[in-house]
DNA sequence: CCAGCTGATACCCCACCGGTATCACCGGGT
DNA sequence: ACCCGGTGATACCGGTGGGGTATCAGCTGG
């Protein structure tokens, strides 16, 4: 009936995203004639066709569309499992904390400092990654904890508390005309013309249409503002990774940006839940 | 390196649950001698000890109840790639939406009726459970979206659009003192010596201390109540099961009442936001 | 001190996984 | 029209490893 294997879940996703056989036995270092039987078998035992064998090449069927996802989400919560226990059982418990590159220091060392002050404190990792990798890090097991942007991550599938409110800020070119005002607006930054928004890519590695540049870390798109090709508006704490060339001018009627401390939802651990104890307490120091 | 096999993790969930190596060979319909060898492969390949294996019994290490909460995760979310995968293959797509039993039939109706008349819309296979039992359903895949309280409920781990708020009932007895009145606040309700609050089963099976009963349906409660036992606090919508031997009396000062349509994070199908869509519009009808 | 229970070890067998060789089918190039 | 390159499917074979039986080893309690 069932007893599907991880063996089986690891093909399919190999032979989905390859949508070729023998490039995705490659990938898996085995011969063709095997996972083809092994894909078969798979179909058999599920009842359902996940593939079309169209001459010259393969499709999914929406089925299969909906196993790949699936599929993609057991993979990830077995390296999540082999990750955390491995982590649990070192001597030293320590907790890893993701947050992006740049982010605010100030708010992050302050929040450290309170929490190595707590009793059940444990050694905290910061782990620095680009900007929307904190989710697929949480998923997998590689991060127990990490701190994101509200509204610019989606934080479905994770419990958070909010730390921060704050306003934007725009970071723009200093050679450019807009970086000598004090202030400006949605309106007036959203389409300037010779500073198109950049474009990041999406889960699938593809890029969404427009005219602004491909970008693909914090770091090229800093250069590439510094070059006077692009602008961004981000919390006014991040601006943390401001260059010499960069200019930072509020935006008054931006939407007001949270920052979190989120973790992946049902996980539960004394050292997490006094951090997020510790968040709360910042939090409301920041309010008075 | 990697490569955990989900067999290697239904062996593990087997002894850890039972805690001993014969019975837990006997309900994986194996013997002992490769079900001890299989676990100890385990444990070295994580390089992990996951049990301590004391003379007469045996007992989870700190990383062993890690890894029984991760391995359980896996294995609910192996159960819901198949059965999502199934129910994708199937010419007639449907939704299976849990509610409690007895839960209020005029709104679900509504919500039924307004979604049928989408042109998206799907079949949707009403799918009645236990108070609790909804969010298993919705991680194992045997359900796609659920109705559920706030705040009964936890919503972690899920996605969720609020339907209704209102206030609560207290369900007692008629033949009780308390039933005369035609409201009650929380204080009076919450400490009344011959109806104390029944107990409900914790996910582990066991009851947590206290004087009321131990139920484990509704059906068991509503019995309960008719026999005089014990009262409850009930939104108002749910009244649905109220019998000749129960009387509704208002709560005023009850927490409102949320009610929500709640579904997998991650997940998403058109037919799945078109729901969410509906509930959203049947929540500002009724603000109207 | 023995009976009885626990999990661990020794050994064997065969199912199944993966490899090699080959086929069947199609499309596109002269 | 022909053949060639490339697809996935089939046939067959060998080795690994998962599972079975028999047995051991260590503790416990009467």
């Amino acid at each position: 009936m069932d007893g599907l294997e991880t063996r089986e879940l690891r093909y399919f996703v190999a032979v989905a995203e390859e949508l070729h056989f023998g490039r995705a036995a490659g990938r898996l270092n085995m011969a063709q004639p095997p996972l083809s039987r092994a894909i078969r078998q798979l179909e058999r035992r599920l009842g359902v066709q996940l593939l079309d064998r169209d001459r010259r090449g393969v499709s999914l069927t929406p089925a299969g569309e909906t196993f790949l996802a699936e599929a993609r989400l057991v993979l990830d919560a077995v390296d999540a499992a082999v990750r955390r226990t491995r982590r649990a059982a070192l001597a030293k418990p320590t907790l890893v904390l993701a947050t992006k590159a740049g982010a605010s220091h100030e708010l992050l060392k302050e929040l450290l400092d309170a929490y190595a002050a707590r009793p059940q404190a444990v050694e905290i990792d910061v782990l620095l990654c680009e900007i929307g990798e904190q989710r697929q890090l949480l998923r997998d097991g590689r991060a127990d904890v990490a701190i994101m942007h509200a509204p610019f991550d989606l934080m479905t599938g994770l419990e958070s508390v909010e730390i921060l409110t704050e306003g934007q800020v725009a970071i723009l070119p200093a050679s450019h005309p807009l970086a000598k005002r004090s202030s400006l607006t949605m309106a007036e930054v959203s389409n300037v013309p010779d500073l198109p928004i950049a474009r990041w890519p999406r889960p699938d590695f593809t890029y969404p249409p427009g005219p602004g540049p491909e970008v693909r870390s914090q770091s090229q798109l800093a250069q590439l503002v510094a070059l006077g090709r692009t602008l961004l508006v981000i919390p006014a704490s991040s601006r943390a990774w401001q260059w010499p060339e960069h200019v930072a001018v509020p935006v008054t009627d931006a939407p007001l940006a949270t920052t979190l401390l989120a973790w992946p939802a049902g996980v539960q651990s004394p050292a997490l839940a006094a951090l997020v104890e510790t968040a709360k307490q910042i939090k409301e120091r920041m309010a008075a």
